[in-house]
RNA sequence: GCACCAGUGGCUCAGCUGGAUAGAGCAACGGACUACGAAUCCGUAGGUCGGGGGUUCGAAUCCCUCCUGGUGCACCA
């Protein structure tokens, strides 16, 4: 409708520049579905916008184009308001063709072609392989997921990611620990490392190494901790004594035994994330392994690349890259003085990878306490001929959890956090979907867990889901009372749709796909939340309003046929969003 | 110290590519079931949009500055 209205003003536009009457090009306009029904169901602000350079008071010039206007079937009228306000009042007609047009295309209503097929990288959650999904990482995985979704509704091709970081010290510290718990299985007593993962999924993992290996792994407790430095409850620093141990724990176990550890340890976890988030209806195109990744010649090839190109220089014994040169605070480390190359120097590569697998796009949803990270990485990628804008980082800032009015303390080396898992158990994958991506990412989400097991009406979900429910019931009304209706019948008689509460649902209905666009664009699924919110309330003030079911057969065909509209949008966007449709609750 | 994000009714938030009287929900108060589900609806009350400057026809929105909270500033990942 947006476009319509746009049309006839830029086509009376076109008529006052021919005639001489405004000579200015042709400004952004802005056409919105007005809050105040007194101003209309459209405004537009053009007149404001052209005003200035036409030099001209905003009154006369929309005046002007106000008499401009081709006649239209679909415009009741049109007054000048406010300070040149140009409002549009539609007749019902045309809010009543949105309904041929949903029960039309149905499940694809809302659907547009704005990505035109382009390729898009989205990489979302990438949690560490180190213990099971936290609630943060919950919405990690909610949001990406409707941000994909979203896109992949407005015609782009979604590629989801998730990057593993299967190498590096944390996975080793990882694999430490596990067989640590082990040799406690074995019967060996000793202190725990400070540093190691005290989770009761490592004991787990444990576990299933002693099943498997039995004792072939076993070393005595005095030759792995012997001569090693101290750890830091006794006076000692936890990292130089954890990379000690994990020096230890190669040496004695060999590469091959160790190898077995540490890919069982990975296995075991990578399985159980993959499982907990296909659990939630989040799912991955690729896993991308950071191992596999590296063990391959691109990185080295890349980073000689770089070297050629002047991009990069050696200081004390380090390999560095001119990050400053493109906006970065300073120089980074691609490579250290021990020849181990870091994980920016990975990561980078990893990126630029992304723009050789021919994505034209590529999207990060990180946690926000990665911001810092985001400069280096764009230098990175300008300094390679990437342009920086093809990259776009979508910051999701914490979840703090409440239980009993007490924010509950999370620390994933301690293993004291509320996993995903427990989260969907206790408040279901609906709710948990609904309350991830109700706030915009960089908002700090409060999640008050009694509040949403309390399965209250204070829910919005419900809200949602309950107008739906309602509209099946009546339906299955209609066939307890054995009333016959086909859509033929409603779309037959549409024009008995004019109470202002079936008006208003229609004018909301027309908003749908702007609110799709918009959320996709903008990564803001949580637009959609608030729309389907509103779709709601308009339902049930409806519902409260207007018997459906009424003796006139035309007038009820046509009230079915619009709840049968309404049922379709409604559910369009729950499924968007990941939420199920129920048709009783 | 530098950087990023946030600061809007009692609470949780929307609005932020400048637009008409700042919107919802929860909580509070008052109403609506002999009708398709009252898990609903309708109404009332409640706000110096963190403070102060500026830009302009117009600022919650843009600029500057200050204050508060969170986060980040490694040859860690």
């Amino acid at each position: 409708m947006k476009q319509y209205i746009e049309k006839l003003i830029k086509s009376s536009f076109d008529k006052l520049c021919a005639a001489g009457e405004l000579s200015t090009a042709y400004p952004k306009v802005q056409i919105d579905a007005s809050k105040d029904l007194q101003h209309g169901d459209f405004a537009c602000n053009i007149a404001l916008a052209l005003a200035k350079e036409a030099k001209r008071k905003p009154r006369d010039v929309a005046e002007m184009i106000v008499k401009n206007l081709p006649s239209s079937p679909r415009i009741l009228k049109v007054e000048i308001a406010g300070p040149g306000f140009i409002n549009f009042f539609l007749t019902p007609q045309a809010f009543q063709a949105i309904i041929p047009e949903i029960l039309t295309a149905g499940k694809n209503y809302g659907r547009v072609d704005i990505g035109k097929g382009q390729r898009i990288l989205v990489e979302f959650v990438s949690s560490n392989p180190t213990g099971p999904l936290h609630v943060g990482h919950g919405r990690h995985a909610a949001y990406g997921a409707v941000v994909s979704d979203l896109l992949e509704y407005i015609g782009y091709s979604v590629h989801r990611e998730y990057y593993v970081n299967d190498a590096g010290r944390q996975m080793d510290i990882l694999a430490v620990s596990v067989w640590l718990r082990y040799l406690e299985l074995c019967g060996e007593t000793f202190p725990f490392p400070a540093n190691a993962y005290k989770g009761d999924y490592i004991v787990a993992i444990a576990k299933n190494l002693k099943e498997k290996y039995d004792r072939n792994l076993f070393k005595l407790t005095k030759d792995v901790f012997v001569d090693l430095p101290l750890d830091e409850p006794a006076g000692g620093d936890k990292e130089i004594y954890i990379d000690a141990l994990i020096a230890r724990t190669k040496k004695l176990l060999g590469e091959d035994f160790y190898l077995q550890v540490f890919d069982l340890t990975l296995e075991t976890i990578l399985t159980n994330i993959r499982e907990d988030l296909a659990e939630f209806g989040v799912t991955f195109q690729e896993w991308f392994s950071e191992r596999s990744f590296t063990q391959t010649d691109i990185v080295d090839r890349h980073i000689a690349q770089m070297q050629k190109d002047g991009l990069v220089y050696e200081q004390d014994g380090a390999l560095w890259f001119r990050s400053s040169n493109y906006g970065d605070d300073k120089d980074r480390v691609l490579q250290r003085a021990n020849g181990m190359r870091t994980y920016f120097a990975n990561d980078l590569l990893y990126h630029i990878h992304k723009f050789e697998r021919g994505f034209t796009s590529a999207i990060d949803i990180f946690g926000s306490d990665h911001h810092g990270y985001i400069p280096r990485m764009k230098a990175g990628l300008q300094a390679y001929g990437i342009a920086p804008e093809r990259l776009t980082y979508l910051l999701v800032q914490f979840v703090t959890l409440y239980r009993g009015g007490e924010q509950v303390q999370m620390s994933t080396r301690s293993g004291s956090f509320v996993t995903l898992r427990e989260l969907r158990e206790e408040v279901g994958n609906d709710a948990a979907r609904y309350f991830y991506v109700m706030r915009k990412c960089e908002q700090h989400m409060d999640f008050d867990l009694d509040l949403a097991k309390a399965k209250s009406n204070e829910n919005p979900m419900y809200y949602v889901q309950y107008a739906y429910a309602r509209i099946c019931s009546v339906f299955r009304q209609l066939a307890e009372k054995q009333i016959t209706f086909t859509p033929e019948e409603g779309l037959a008689h549409l024009e008995l749709l004019t109470q202002p509460q079936e008006l208003k649902l229609l004018a909301t209905m027309a908003e749908y796909k702007d609110v799709i666009v918009s959320a996709a664009t903008l990564h803001e699924p949580h637009q959609l939340t608030q729309y389907l919110r509103e779709l709601a309330n308009d339902f049930h003030t409806y519902y409260n309003a207007c018997q459906f079911l009424v003796e006139d057969a035309h007038l009820r065909a046509a009230r079915l046929i619009l709840i049968m509209a309404v049922r379709q949008v409604l559910g369009n966007g729950l499924q968007l969003i990941g939420v199920s449709t129920p048709e009783n609750m």
